[in-house]
DNA sequence: CCAATTGTTATTTA
DNA sequence: ATAAATAACAATTG
């Protein structure tokens, strides 16, 4: 599920827990979340601490703790943040859970693609710092996308926006979303679009950005449990999922067909090659 | 049993 | 040598 608008609302799930001292940690340490993290570490320094502030970027979370370390969450492809009552007793695939006297912390992924990071320092790790210039920056010029798409000229278009490098963020629904506004077709190889095209992509990159996070992630502090967000029906998202979709703009059939190695949909009456 | 899944990375191929 | 394609990672669901 999680891609930047997701990312930021699941980060928010913990902001209930914030600033609240930490009594226990509980950890499934040998599960495939935490290899690139030294739990013993991470245990010993967050028992008895707290997390001050958290932030999320690209698909990456955050959290300032104090003691100076820093907490990583990447959700991968099945993760979530969330809260339960204090007292509660993890499930299976919950692999980190932080205990406060008036709540649990959790943080769970059933196929756990997913990671927990885990560093001590004054400043914020690398992988952190290192991340690619948000979308919504104003580093993210028309130009800089026109450079991309020329450097990767012979991958689909589609491919393209998946690279985390210039579109921090994006996922699979996203990178879709992009190119049925921009209408432009996914196989299209990226150094064949038009100046005006290019600036279409670079313009719904944006917009979708800022939709997705309004709409999921929400303006508030809090956004209550379940993402139960109500999408409008003129995204393409709502019709993506499954065969036989249609179309929001045109009412023509939409193709569901792998692209890059990913299932992709598109509207062909729409997005012509 | 087979195919599919909203992500990333190591390996293989061109 | 580089860029692009593919496999692999794991668990569950249809």
């Amino acid at each position: 599920m999680p891609e930047l608008a997701e990312v930021e609302f699941y980060r928010k799930q913990w902001n209930p827990g914030l600033g609240h001292l930490i009594q226990a940690v509980r950890v499934h340490p040998r599960a495939r979340v935490f290899r690139e993290c030294t739990v013993s570490l991470l245990v010993g320094r967050l028992t008895g601490a707290m997390l001050r502030s958290s932030s999320a970027a690209a698909k990456q979370i955050l959290f300032r703790c104090n003691g100076g370390c820093w907490l990583g969450i990447h959700l991968g492809l099945s993760g979530e943040l969330r809260m339960e009552p204090a007292g509660y007793a993890p499930h299976k695939h919950d692999h980190l859970v932080l205990e406060q006297r008036e709540r649990c912390l959790v943080f769970t992924d059933p196929r756990m693609f997913g990671r927990v990071l885990f560093d001590v320092g004054r400043t914020p790790p690398t992988w952190w710092t290192r991340l690619a210039p948000a979308i919504l920056s104003a580093v993210f010029t028309t130009e800089a996308v026109a450079v991309f798409l020329r450097r990767h000229r012979h991958m689909p278009v589609k491919a393209v926006l998946l690279l985390q490098e210039r579109f921090p963020g994006v996922g699979n629904w996203m990178a879709d979303e992009i190119l049925w506004r921009a209408a432009v077709h996914p196989k299209r190889p990226a150094g064949t679009l038009t100046p005006a095209e290019v600036r279409s992509v670079w313009r719904e990159c944006r917009k979708v950005c800022r939709l997705a996070l309004a709409t999921i992630a929400g303006r508030g502090r809090y956004v209550p449990p379940a993402l139960n967000v109500h999408i409008p029906g003129s995204w393409l998202f709502n019709h993506r999922w499954e065969d036989g979709g249609r179309c929001p703009r045109t009412g023509g059939r939409l193709v569901r067909e792998q692209v890059g190695g990913r299932t992709t949909c598109w509207s062909p009456a729409r997005q012509r090659l």
